[in-house]
RNA sequence: GGCCAGGUAGCUCAGUCGGUAGAGCAGGGGACUGAAAAUCCCCGUGUCGGUGGUUCGAUUCCGCCCCUGGCCA
C-alpha cells in the first residue's frame, strides 16, 4: 500500500463513549491521542468538558488539551496549525496519531483546510457588534449584499456570526470572502482511516446525556464555574464560556435560572449539540460506524493492525 | 359532600360568538471556512377528558360522569 503512514481518525458526538474506546485503542496499537475537540483546549474546565482525567492522561499521552486559558479565544485556523505539527511530530517519531473528538469542524479544518484569508480581528468585531446594536444585522447584511452578493445570498440575514465574519474578512482584506472560499480542498499527505462511534438508537444518546450531565454536577461542576466565574478575566459572552453545561450553570450561579431550570438547559443543549454533531456524521464519507453500546473492539484492533502496517 | 376554576400537540398554554385548531418550548431534518460545545434555516392532525343531548354540523352550547387544583364543609 505504499509508505504513506495513516493516521486514525475516532469521531462521534457527546457523550457516545469515545474517551473510553480511544484509550483502549491507543493502548493496542501504542498510538498517541490528539485531540479534536474545542472546548478541552482551556485549562480549568475539566469536569463539564469530561475531559479525560489525569491517570488516562498519563496512562497514554493526549495533545491539544489544556493548551490556552479559558479568556482566549481559540479557533479552527488555531487548530489546524497545532495538529498538523503534532501530527507530523508523531509521524516522523514513528508512534500512530489516533485523533479523537466531535469538533467536525475541526476535522473539516485539518482535512479540507481554510482558505488562507486574514483571522479574527477583536477590535474590527466589536466595531460591528456595535453597529449592529445600533442598525440592527440586517443593516449589515444589507450591506454584505453590496460588497458580497455572493456571499449574502449564502449566509442568512439573521445569521449575525457569519455576517460579521464576512464583513470582516471584506474590511481585512479587501476582498470577499466568497472570493477567498472558492479553492479546491488541501488535503493532508497522510492516508486516514475514520471510525465513528455512535449509539444506535437515539433514545440511548439522550439517556447517556442526561446521565452524564447528573454525574458532573456530583463531581462539582458548579463549584468548577463557580471557580471560572471569579476570574475577572471571563464572562459568558466568551467561547469558552459558552460552552455546554458552562452557560447554563453560569446563568444558575448570576441566580437567572433555578438548579432544575439549569440542569434541563443543560441536557437540552447537549442533546441539541448532539444532533448538530450527527449531522455533519452522516455526510462524512468512507467512515466505518460503530455501535456505542457493543464496539468491536479486538477486530478494531486487528483491522487497523493491518492498516498500520499496510 | 357543596361551590369555583381548569382538563386542547411530549410539556406550558392560546383559540374556535358552532363549520374538526395554533404559539413557545421539547423533538426531527438541514446548513456550516479563524467563536463551531458556536451561529442559523426548515418541519405542527392532535379521539380539543368521557358520554348523552340540541343542531345539517359540537372541541365550542346544555346535561351527566371522570380527573386535577383551590375554597367551604
Amino acid at each position: 500500500m505504499g509508505g504513506v503512514p495513516p493516521v486514525v481518525m475516532l469521531m462521534g458526538p457527546t457523550a457516545s463513549g469515545k474517551t473510553a474506546l480511544a484509550l483502549r485503542l491507543a493502548q493496542a496499537l501504542d498510538a498517541e491521542i490528539v485531540s479534536v475537540d474545542s472546548a478541552l483546549v482551556y485549562r480549568r474546565m475539566d469536569i463539564g468538558t469530561a475531559k479525560p482525567t489525569r491517570a488516562e492522561r498519563e496512562s497514554v499521552p493526549h495533545h491539544l488539551i489544556d493548551i490556552c486559558e479559558p479568556h482566549e479565544v481559540y479557533s479552527a485556523a488555531r487548530f489546524r496549525d497545532d495538529a498538523l505539527a503534532c501530527i507530523e511530530t508523531l509521524l516522523v517519531s514513528g508512534r500512530l496519531p489516533l485523533l479523537v473528538g466531535g469538533t467536525m469542524l475541526y476535522y473539516r479544518a485539518l482535512t479540507e483546510g481554510l482558505a488562507p484569508m486574514p483571522g479574527a480581528d477583536a477590535r474590527l468585531r466589536e466595531a460591528l457588534s456595535a453597529r449592529a446594536q445600533r442598525d440592527g444585522w440586517a443593516a449589515l447584511h444589507g450591506e454584505l449584499a453590496r460588497v458580497d452578493p455572493r456571499a449574502a445570498q449564502r449566509i442568512h440575514p439573521h445569521d449575525p456570526q457569519r455576517i460579521q465574519r464576512a464583513l470582516e474578512v471584506w474590511h481585512l482584506s479587501g476582498r470577499p470572502i466568497s472570493e477567498w472560499q472558492q479553492r479546491a480542498p488541501t488535503p493532508p499527505p497522510w492516508r486516514t482511516y475514520k471510525l465513528i462511534v455512535a449509539p444506535a438508537e437515539r433514545e440511548q444518546l439522550h439517556q447517556r446525556i442526561a446521565a452524564r450531565f447528573d454525574a458532573m454536577l456530583e463531581q462539582g461542576l458548579v463549584a468548577e464555574v463557580a471557580r471560572l466565574r471569579a476570574d475577572p478575566r471571563l464572562g459568558p459572552e466568551l467561547p469558552s464560556m459558552r460552552a455546554v453545561g458552562y452557560r447554563q450553570v453560569w446563568r444558575y450561579l448570576a441566580g437567572e435560572w433555578s438548579f432544575e431550570a439549569m440542569r434541563e438547559r443543560a441536557v437540552v443543549s447537549s442533546r441539541q449539540l448532539a444532533k448538530r454533531q450527527l449531522t455533519w456524521l452522516r455526510r462524512v464519507r468512507d467512515a466505518e460506524w460503530i455501535d456505542a453500546d457493543y464496539p468491536p473492539v479486538e477486530g478494531l484492533i486487528e483491522r487497523l493492525r493491518g492498516s498500520a502496517a499496510g
